[in-house]
DNA sequence: CAGTATCCAGCTAGATACTG
DNA sequence: CAGTATCTAGCTGGATACTG
């Protein structure tokens, strides 16, 4: 018996997922599409000013967990604690826990994590040069399509 | 009655809500993290080379709908149509229609498209330098938690 | 050829409550 | 203080079937 269409199909959407799951770029988007991922590199990526819009350079920032519940206003304990978690998993930052009592815990980039954070700032200049565009084309898309 | 601590949480909740759907970069995010749109990306911005994980830089490339069907191996008849629509919509491709039985529809970059593309090849050259430290640090956390 | 329409499983993030 | 645990609503993507 032939293989059929289907079976064929499924075969090459198999090897399609592979060459997915093996590609550098898709685990790097996948990484940081998270929606925490951006703003939590941010946060310690970024000297003093605590304001997560600033264009900053400077010496990456510890920075304790309840520092970055305050600043990272929206996020849950959940998520944050999460986020946290699978970015020091990746090596991407540390964390440092300090037996007082309560306990004290903080967390800074790691050079990786600060490499990571560079490229960012990149995508970051993108964003603010070309999102405006980006945007205009869409209204103008949706006019068009609302009274054709 | 003064506001309780529930209240003024939602109040800087929604205040954040406001600033993340504000925010540039986070635009940015939401747009290339879509799982097709980067694979889009780098098929119509490569040259002759139809490989995906081809290192190339050159003009972009003209396709229809068809070839990218091809591929994509993976990619469903409805992802790859709305992922294309919402490029269109956004102004990073452009849709053209040839009015030949059955008609012929080939897709393009736009230079805000092209521009875009660039962009992910810096986060490409990122990933393929360091993805690889990334996947390690992740391995050996694993270890040392699956035997502390 | 190049779509549209519909339905549904799976994953994710958030709310909520509890703790060493 | 810095988490953990549990439950669930909502969104995203995929399968499938149909069409100008």
């Amino acid at each position: 018996m032939a293989t059929t269409p289907a079976q064929t199909r499924a075969q090459t959407k198999a090897e399609y997922d592979a060459f997915l799951a093996a590609c550098p770029s898709r685990k790097l988007l996948d990484r940081i599409s998270d929606k925490w991922v951006a703003l939590i590199l941010a946060a310690l990526g970024s000297d003093g000013a605590h304001q997560l819009g600033a264009d900053c350079a400077g010496e990456p920032r510890s920075m304790r967990y309840s520092e970055l519940h305050r600043l990272l206003a929206g996020v849950s304990q959940k998520m944050l604690t999460q986020t946290l978690r699978s970015l020091e998993r990746d090596g991407l930052v540390t964390r440092t826990v300090v037996a007082t009592v309560p306990v004290t815990v903080s967390y800074e980039l790691t050079d990786l994590g600060l490499s990571l954070h560079q490229m960012m700032r990149g995508l970051k200049t993108w964003a603010e040069m070309n999102m405006d565009d980006v945007l205009a084309n869409r209204a103008t898309y949706d006019s068009r399509v609302a009274y054709p």
